[in-house]
DNA sequence: TCGAACTTTCAGTAAGTATTGAAAACAATG
DNA sequence: CATTGTTTTCAATACTTACTGAAAGTTCGA
């Protein structure tokens, strides 16, 4: 077994601030209802300076292979981090996308797909299943449905464009916001 | 025990897309991290024509008296629902705010406040407590956190302002966003 | 002040999620 | 193809969160 990237002599002082970042960053994942130690290794992979294998993680956060293993997929699935391949060696390192107008828009564009496109379907099935309907509650249970339903579908297309443009227009949209 | 509103000779048909509705507006909240009796509830309330009592939403849910209770008093604590109480009755009954673009503001100003809040606290502190140190990867450190720590002000204010306008104000934004 | 109607609390339990650790699978190397 | 380093899987278990039901508390009217 390889040692890896040897330990540089670091800073004891940063080191805490790192811990204490990731620690908290954590907690603020569980309050979020995500995963902590999903939260946990992003943070800890965001603020390191270079990429980390499954062993550093492991020792870094005193966690198991399998835990960190799937975690670490499960940061890949979400495009928060990628695996690097270093040539010579055989362990598979990891580094987090550190440009935070890049993290946010792949935040939005996942949560989109995840939580607005689903919504979305069982919206637009209730609204077909109730068009029919002809007693006047029926009625007021079909426009209410609809106007939720154009409601996400507005806001779904709203993080659609967001993730997709450029950090300087949001930074315009941002100014009008605050005039 | 008085009986609640007698129940109105209802459409079955239309009863049957409700409880649809219900159930699966119940499983897309689990699958955010939201309770799903709260995301329940919620999801009866909005599409009921009428204010229910606790007794009503144990019913119609077949849940405990406890768990109605808890989970009426957190969308409570949202903002989400409100209770109303009809004179010459003991009973509290309950009725979710059916405007769409109002639970909107409601829920980014709460989660504006659950979330973000705290999330800037904690990056507002490691940035302080980073300032000092002098080592380049102390620097590094430090710059990334700011930049997180400003977008998320950023977005934070983003969210305040938007949960503060009128709905045609947001119209006329969602125009802009789409051309 | 009593009792009925109603609400709140909470200890116990059920259900759901996350984590471990060890075994199996895989891949590169000689 | 055997060895060694590495990743992946997964059954068992620990931990967390949600739910129940019954008891205690509150409010109101007579």
């Amino acid at each position: 077994m390889n040692e890896d990237t040897p330990a540089r002599k670091s800073d004891p002082a940063l080191d805490a601030v790192r811990d204490e970042f990731v620690v908290q960053w954590g907690a603020m994942g569980s309050a979020w209802g995500i995963n902590r130690t999903m939260a946990q290794i992003h943070a800890l992979l965001m603020v390191s300076p270079n990429p980390l294998s499954t062993d550093q993680v492991m020792e870094e956060l005193k966690i198991s292979r399998g835990n960190a293993h799937s975690n670490l997929r499960e940061l890949i699935g979400w495009g928060l981090i990628r695996g690097v391949i270093r040539k010579g060696e055989r362990k598979e390192y990891f580094e987090a996308e550190k440009d935070v107008w890049k993290m946010f828009c792949t935040i939005a564009r996942e949560r989109k797909r995840r939580e607005i496109d689903p919504a979305l379907d069982v919206l637009e099935n209730c609204k077909e299943a109730s068009k029919g309907l002809r007693s006047s509650e029926a009625k007021a249970f079909h426009t209410q449905i609809s106007e939720l339903s154009d409601f996400v579908k507005l806001a779904g297309g709203a993080m659609d464009q967001i993730a997709r443009s450029e950090q300087s227009k949001a930074a315009r949209w941002a100014q009008k916001l605050f005039t």
